[in-house]
DNA sequence: TTGAAAGCGCTAACAT
DNA sequence: ATGTTAGCGCTTTCAA
């Protein structure tokens, strides 16, 4: 059985009167800082050791404001969503490589809840955020930026406002997969949207528009549903799609989320894809080939995205002058048989 | 334009001299504290307003060493399967209800990383742990649990240390599972486990042989596969299961990401389900109907485990002396065409 | 009701 | 090569 107090937080002083130096000798050889009698070293080491001694972390960021506290918080929109979950490991796997830690907050899209998490992330004395605003107006944000703190936008962008910002062509990716199912034949083409004030919504819809418009299709604005980018509400709006008097043979959504309800919802119905109605999605998942069918979707490099971001922000806390990045990845539809 | 100081973080010193009083005082007002005259309290509270003041949480940690840091640390094995998110949405809903922040750290079944993260976690003074542990001899955590630090674990317990812990009936879950099959007439029914040394996949393969012993069907362990709990390995071992001269007419599935990486093979194969080869998974997905076909699953309540979690965890905080709760979650068979 | 001052654990400038 | 000390922002005891 292991000892009540083996794994007591030690501090600096102990291991200094363990050892019988000064505390400034023990920072020296935790620092790996100039020179240290390499018998003083090791009597240091071996106190540290034998007190389990790790430094406190709290007292370095609180001491050292303006030096690296090893720290990046991450603030993202919904958890729930697979997309965000890989962008999250591409943060992760640099930020750890780089020996930094993460906190890690998510708002699910709600503006109360950012911004409280925005005020911790503050106070925590972190060294840099990666976040995806909640639009592109985002005044808890944009005062981030004006602070000076290092961060990086991923996702989505604010307006007017110059910030390293890593995502896709959303515009481009929508009009990929709208002009697919026109080229299929489709005609009365669906688009359920994630949240309006979302920036990459909006140019996921004008790529919808975009895409109808050049194969000479009419825009029906019954045939855009808004919803708030989350399964259940994309379940509701299906059904409004299938109730229609004139229902759409297609529906592209908006994301993720969005996609798994509709195909709820047409499951539920018995409805055949893509005879009855087809369907393409914003985000691809890995698991895209294990659906009913195997689903046609847009494909966002969400690793990635994540990976240079945290590149970004490293790169930002350690120069802050270098001039701001807007990295736009590539999306690829990837064709399966819902279409 | 936001100006570049609107955001700089004010300190303590800095109201108190802009509302003329101590920084004592400025510290009564913000904690509500007894006696504070309600004109000195106007006095500040302006200031608070004017220097848009935030308390420095890593000073106030650094301070109170015994007192409440409101954070709480989350250990989890891998954030990309949706049964950990789901529990972590359930920790978060309760965490900040009770106004806890979360730190959050996802060790990948990494030790390694595992260990990295429990040094940065306790050398952040949370107030609590939240944990998955690799194992359940795992040295780590059992040290933490000896420290004193108030701790909870989630669907993994550990071996001989008395600790709050909540998870489901594995054992149970994994049993209904394969009795379904069994009863529906399949007679080499396999089963791909999650790495070994996780104490739920040994419960699942117990639930496994005990429903096939009473069944009366012998046990072939060629039939056992055992991979690392992800989708990649998943996909291998469903493959060497698939091509063995007498294959399974029916897999069992040790978790989420399991399951979708053996569909993946299935369906890459271009085998029916569940005609060629029946499936039943561990942990269902809400958008488990829409997969192909709709997936029988056993469903594991995780949201409310990590509920559950997060509410004894901030009841051992207020007090340490109550006795250890082991809480076992009942599972639930969803029984959809995929068996 | 308010203020002065100690101290949480650490780093870094300065002194020896 | 090593020690002394100030101070990061905060809470809290003690004194006024």
């Amino acid at each position: 059985m292991v000892g009540e107090n083996d794994y007591k937080n030690a501090s600096l002083t102990e291991v200094a009167e363990m050892a019988g130096v000064s505390i400034a000798t023990v920072s020296r050889v935790i620092n790996k800082n100039s020179n240290v009698n390499p018998e003083t070293r090791a009597k240091v080491e071996k106190a540290i050791k034998a007190l389990n001694y790790r430094p406190n972390r709290v007292a370095k960021r609180l001491r050292n404001k303006n030096a690296s506290s090893n720290l990046l918080g991450v603030l993202i929109p919904d958890i729930q969503n697979p997309f965000y979950v890989d962008v999250l490991r591409g943060i992760e796997d640099i930020a750890s490589a780089n020996n930094y830690a993460l906190i890690m907050c998510n708002f699910s899209q709600d503006e109360k809840k950012e911004e409280m998490y925005l005020d911790i992330l503050q106070s925590e004395s972190i060294d840099g955020l990666i976040a995806a605003p909640a639009h592109e107006n985002d005044q808890k944000v944009i005062g981030i930026v004006n602070s000076g703190l290092p961060i990086v936008c991923v996702d989505r962008g604010l307006a007017n406002v110059d910030v390293d910002l890593v995502l896709v062509e959303n515009r481009a990716g929508a009009y990929s997969a709208v002009d697919h199912l026109a080229k299929k034949g489709y005609k009365r083409i669906a688009y359920i949207s994630g949240m309006k004030q979302i920036p990459s919504s909006q140019q996921r819809e004008k790529g919808y528009i975009d895409a109808l418009r050049d194969h000479g299709i009419e825009i029906d604005s019954d045939l855009i549903k808004y919803g708030d980018s989350r399964h259940e509400s994309s379940t509701k709006l299906c059904e409004e799609l299938l109730d229609m008097p004139n229902p759409p043979d297609a529906i592209f959504t908006g994301n993720n989320l969005i996609t798994l309800g509709a195909l709820e919802t047409i499951h539920k119905r018995g409805l055949k894809i893509p005879e009855d109605v087809a369907i393409v999605g914003f985000d691809d998942m890995y698991w895209s080939i294990s659906l009913n069918p195997p689903l046609t979707a847009v494909r966002q490099p969400a690793y990635e995205i994540g990976k240079r971001a945290a590149e970004l922000l490293i790169q930002r806390i350690n120069d802050s002058s270098r001039s701001v990045v807007n990295m736009i990845l590539k999306t690829e539809l990837m064709v399966r048989s819902s279409t």
